[in-house]
DNA sequence: AAGTATATCTTGTATATACAAGTTTAGGCA
DNA sequence: TGCCTAAACTTGTATATACAAGATATACTT
């Protein structure tokens, strides 16, 4: 059975985008929706708190839910996305290069974090390339257990779609974190750096549905060329 | 009337706070909570939901919810939080000098962001100062239409504090928006740089609870202290 | 002993009802 | 006209019930 209130949710977001329902009026309030989708009330509001926390209206107590611009910049390295997501939404003409696939060597720091005792420990190098510069650099490193194989044509493609797809592993949540660095060897050596001297590097923990960790993640990016974009509510206390 | 289930997430936030629920331990089942906070199962489930998206639990159909240790690097500038709320939540002695109040000049490019058709637009420039070190360059626009008096005094403490307690204005989104730039003369004037020569921008555009702008804000940081972390869920689709 | 089916836990979805609380509208009164 | 009140909207909270679907433990069968 296909959840309503997801349904209701992705109608609702197609006539936003589709201006079928135009940035700044209100949408049909919640008893309206209730007839026009033939269900009941918190089925409907399970729709519009999604609408909310994804930015696309703002809900006002006594008067109704309108329809909010936010939205149209959206450039969302923001929540968890896998690059081929990300490059497919906003249509760019990109290219990924594998550079390294293989496992670490014994004394490199990650291996203790994702916990594997005596495993082996994936790692993959990958660059991005945008209009011919080489911008962004992907290390990605997973545990063999949860991923026993890794090839060139699956790190080229998305890694995600061959988890999530393929393995039926469910990622669950991640630690983000954007800090700025002094380029590496390594950066020098894979990026078209054009002497930048510092280098964006969003460093993500990646855990699964039962909470294990499952990947650690380094993108660095060059700065002239790094956008984060976010959408935030007020939380109250 | 305070609300019951944000009276339940706070009580249990506090609980995985102090450790008396531990991470990696499972909480009671919903049925279980039920009964311990009389109330029922769906006030329950809205509190858990509000655990579950703030990065305090992770939600596992059929068998429970697990405790999760990622708030413990919480170092959140993601969500709106004003500079005040963050540095008592980080227990740092910081100083906040305003270098500059009053009305920007007719040229400036932000008047018309704030379409505060022949009104005054407020322009604040505010230095964070850590460690004797100046690190932070804060630039505030506010409209003097929602906002007809500002103070030296205010600045130097929370204007957060003085807009949604003493105005009585609702926050309602934020469109965050982070870049690097190289420092502009101003930067250099008011900030310690020492020698950077690229500063982490974010730019953040507040609206209130009716979808109006209300202020637009420049956060700009010395690249070796600035630091973002986020925690974000995975949406399907 | 091993595997299978069943019962019983868990969380997820859908529905209905009631009332609280904020906003707007309509009407009436001065 | 101007102001106030009441009614009729809106969204927010709390409760109850029913069933679906995933996970786990138990008992039974082979």
């Amino acid at each position: 059975m296909q959840k309503k209130y997801l349904t209701i949710y992705d109608d609702l977001v197609k006539k936003i985008k589709g201006k079928e329902i135009p940035v700044n009026t209100m949408l049909p309030s919640e008893n309206e929706l209730t007839v026009q989708y033939e269900t009941s009330r918190e089925t409907i509001r399970k729709a519009l708190n999604l609408l909310s926390q994804n930015g696309y209206i703002q809900k006002i107590r006594g008067k109704g839910s309108i329809v909010i611009d936010v939205h149209k910049f959206s450039f969302p390295v923001s929540g968890i996305v896998s690059y081929k997501e990300l490059s497919k939404q906003l249509h760019l003409s990109s290219k990924t290069i594998v550079q390294e696939l293989g496992f670490i060597k014994e004394d490199e720091e990650i291996g203790k974090e994702l916990d594997t005792t005596l495993e082996h420990v994936w790692k993959v190098i990958r660059t991005r390339e945008i209009s011919g510069e080489k911008i962004i650099l992907d290390k990605d490193y997973f545990n063999n257990q949860q991923v026993p194989i890794l090839t060139k044509d699956i790190c080229e493609n998305s890694i995600y779609e061959y988890i999530e797809g393929q393995l039926g592993l469910t990622i669950g949540f991640a630690q983000k974190e954007i800090v700025v660095e002094e380029p590496t060897e390594e950066d020098r050596r894979y990026l078209d750096l054009e002497g930048f001297s510092n280098i964006v590097v969003i460093k993500n923990h990646v855990y699964l549905e039962d909470t294990s960790l499952f990947q650690y993640t380094e993108s660095r990016h060059r700065p002239d060329k790094f956008r984060f974009i976010d959408f935030a509510r007020r939380i109250q206390g």
